[in-house]
DNA sequence: TATTGTTATACTCTATAACTATA
DNA sequence: TATAGTTATAGAGTATAACAATA
């Protein structure tokens, strides 16, 4: 056996030469992020990946994914809300909004009421049955959010909300 | 004129019935976010959509897109890495790694060189107008982080790298 | 004229599956 | 049989533009 480094889990040697005369060092650990690890913007997408895969996961059980529940929890605690002010509180297209509520409403979950006093507009509702789930999404939102705690820490987790809040 | 608050920019009632028994508080810094205040998540979410658009925009003069500036920079880095180290290591699917290198290939950025040692894969490299053209877009992505650093606070943004280093 | 909701299009990104050529 | 790269497909998300109904 060489005396080169060997992957723990493959048993590939970690760095070898290809005749193109390049290291190849083609063990994850051993790669060079370079400049990538002074960029915010790298670690956020990263993070922001593993908390949304985190979340899609935890909240399987229910169907519902991130976008959705942000919806439904601005419309449960505004109700009436029109499309463009969900749409814009949120940071949603209005055209991306539409489809999305279009799935939440043959769920039975939202209902669009047409508004009297602008006929353009529909006032956005949570249905009765929409209310009861949203109550389930949210307890299962929170066990998700404890496996982001568990993840990075109870004051880490706290003193990024702080950092972030100017963005919500 | 009414004695209710009217919207600074629009001038737009902030808040009025429907005739649904509903208050419609469409002002957008009326809406109650209720627990997505709570979830790192969205906040994380909202940033990165910021700061996604930023590097874009910082970037436009020479059209290169975050995923497309990471990979570049890992591949100049580490010379000679198969497609499937670099995809491993930034966390990208394979299969899209496979576009995104057709792009950078034929804009004579990177180029495939086909290993001798393994002749299923690709070493991966740096052309030398790529290599100039990077050291370019690593300036412009400076300029982009001290946007980030004027958004949040320099501080707030060395403790949020430090935060978030367990996921680069 | 401007806005709300809608439809449509295009492009990015994520997630698969399957194919080929090699190992 | 397993892996590297490729091709293809589907769904989510982003970014536009245009249209009908209404303001």
């Amino acid at each position: 056996m060489s005396e080169r480094a060997i992957h723990r889990q493959t048993g590939v040697p970690a760095r070898k030469r290809d005749g193109n005369g390049a290291a190849r060092p083609n063990d994850a650990d051993e790669i060079d992020l370079d400049a990538l690890v002074g960029h915010a913007g790298y670690a956020v997408r990263r993070f922001q990946i593993w908390i949304f895969q985190d979340f899609v996961k935890t909240l399987s059980e229910v169907d519902i994914r991130p976008t959705q529940y942000s919806a439904m929890t601005v419309i449960g605690a505004n109700p009436g809300l029109t499309q463009m002010a969900v749409a814009k509180r949120l940071g949603i297209e209005r055209a991306r909004l539409v489809h999305l509520l279009d799935s939440l409403e043959s769920r039975r979950l939202v209902k669009r009421i047409k508004s009297k006093a602008d006929r353009r507009s529909h006032a956005l509702h949570l249905t009765a049955q929409g209310t009861t789930a949203l109550a389930k999404f949210k307890r299962l939102a929170a066990e998700h959010e404890r496996h982001v705690e568990a993840k990075i820490g109870k004051e880490n987790r706290e003193h990024l909300l702080r950092i972030l809040a100017c963005f919500t």
